[in-house]
DNA sequence: TTTTTAGTTTCATTATTTGAAACCATGTTT
DNA sequence: AAACATGGTTTCAAATAATGAAACTAAAAA
């Protein structure tokens, strides 16, 4: 349950709006909410007048509406980093035949902004705009070593710690410690600590102060490509990380170009 | 100014921010603002507690947040036909040679979700999001003609007739006669009524229950092409309507599938 | 040192929200 | 036909959150 009053809660009824992934009645919305029903029912209204949700009558749902589409569109081309990224996840992705994933830190948690692979090309978001957890993806661990002091504990402190595979650093004390390691190196592996067979790069996308913008990361199967393969890729995934970041900042901080 | 109490403002706030397209300080979205500095001051906290926006400490900024790109997702693949459009359109653009959009109504003004242009191809985003008006748009009449009752007179009612140019649409009742003839005939122009020299045919996107969901259209210079020649194209932009909505009400609707 | 500027906090008052209970419309069962 | 069930919708006294002028804070400028 979120804090920050009525917003906070209108806001978590958007969420679960959204999570449902298709138009969703009232009465599903209604067994899953912390929210008594006329409360809900008064938030869905008022989301609905707002355009942030739509309502369909014929089948009495309820659905993402053009108001949050719109938004969408602003928050995508200013402060996601999937537009500027986008030819630069190409170009890695042709050259490496692996999958590459952009990140972004969400809170505790990543979300993924896109996902490429030549071999197969998608279409645009069908893989983003997944969350997943910070402390056991490379991606994750990478965006984590350059957050610091209470904001770091913070983030820390939300982690599940769930051990997903023998691999998982299951506890904070190891995770402090790999993320010291990646940022002493500059960049981190996933070594199957998430999923099992599964084996990435990572590296973190920062300005030229150091802040953290966001996270890439070279991944494949451990059928096809080991972590020794991976690490011969951190000049070039580098190499990547430092462009996209010198795009992203020149784009939002037009005025550093003088 | 909004209605619905504390959300409808907190969501003012929201979209002040998004419609500066970059990241903005607190004096700046103050002088632009309806609410007290305190009151504005306390909903910039908020959304950012909330993750809708984003605080940047060192240029002392908002932008979007992650939660909203997150949620950006959610919205974009569930509620815009841009995602199951998009190889619809790049198949009509090839075939005519000219820029075809894609638009939904928002409230009652044109959100353009999509453009494609085969000759011209452009990243994704560079010309959707967009907002236009309704009765002097192809996309735009070709949608209110299908929007009935109460709901039409309240989306005519907040149109602005300002005339564009000498062919513009300047009052309710022309409106209402051109949104009877496009229902008759199946689909509308523009005839350079929003910008000289720039003429369109559009269609509804409809489903099989004749729920509009959106527009297409078909746009082009008047030192290109015509009015004629673009109604030549009607039979195959329809059916290009047609398959999206198809499409559309297929993943939105799957017991219809039966 | 003083003044100005931009951002941040306080708290008495005002406005909005809350949510159990009741209501409504439609469909189902007896 | 009447009673019951279901899913959605509205009411309103009480509770809670929001409000916004004024004051405060920190840094920059004069």
């Amino acid at each position: 349950m979120s804090g920050d009053g009525t917003v906070g809660k209108a806001l978590d009824v958007l969420e679960q709006v959204a999570a449902f992934e298709r138009p969703v009645r009232f009465g599903e919305l209604q067994e899953k909410s912390p929210y008594p029903k006329a409360t809900l029912y008064r938030f869905l209204q008022t989301l609905t007048n707002q355009g942030m949700l739509s309502y369909e009558a014929e089948r009495q749902t309820y659905a993402m509406g053009m108001r949050l589409v719109r938004l969408a569109h602003a928050a995508w081309t200013t402060s996601s980093l999937a537009p500027i990224a986008r030819p630069f996840l190409d170009q890695l992705s042709a050259e490496t035949g692996e999958t590459v994933h952009l990140a972004q830190l969400d809170a505790s948690q990543v979300l993924y902004v896109d996902k490429r692979n030549a071999k197969n090309p998608v279409e645009m978001y069908s893989q983003a705009g997944k969350v997943g957890p910070a402390y056991c993806t490379g991606v994750g661990k990478a965006m984590l070593a350059y957050v610091e002091g209470e904001a770091l504990e913070r983030a820390i402190a939300q982690q599940s710690f769930h051990r997903f595979t023998p691999t998982t650093l299951a506890d904070p004390q190891s995770l402090r410690e790999e993320l010291v390691a990646i940022r002493a190196r500059g960049y981190g592996f996933d070594r199957e600590e998430h999923e099992p067979g599964i084996v990435c790069i990572a590296v973190p996308i920062l300005t030229k102060g150091s802040r953290m913008l966001g996270a890439l990361s070279v991944t494949g199967p451990t059928s096809r490509t080991s972590l020794d393969q991976l690490e011969h890729l951190a000049p070039r995934v580098l190499e990547t990380a430092k462009r996209i970041g010198e795009e992203a900042e020149a784009w939002r901080f037009p005025e550093t170009r003088q």
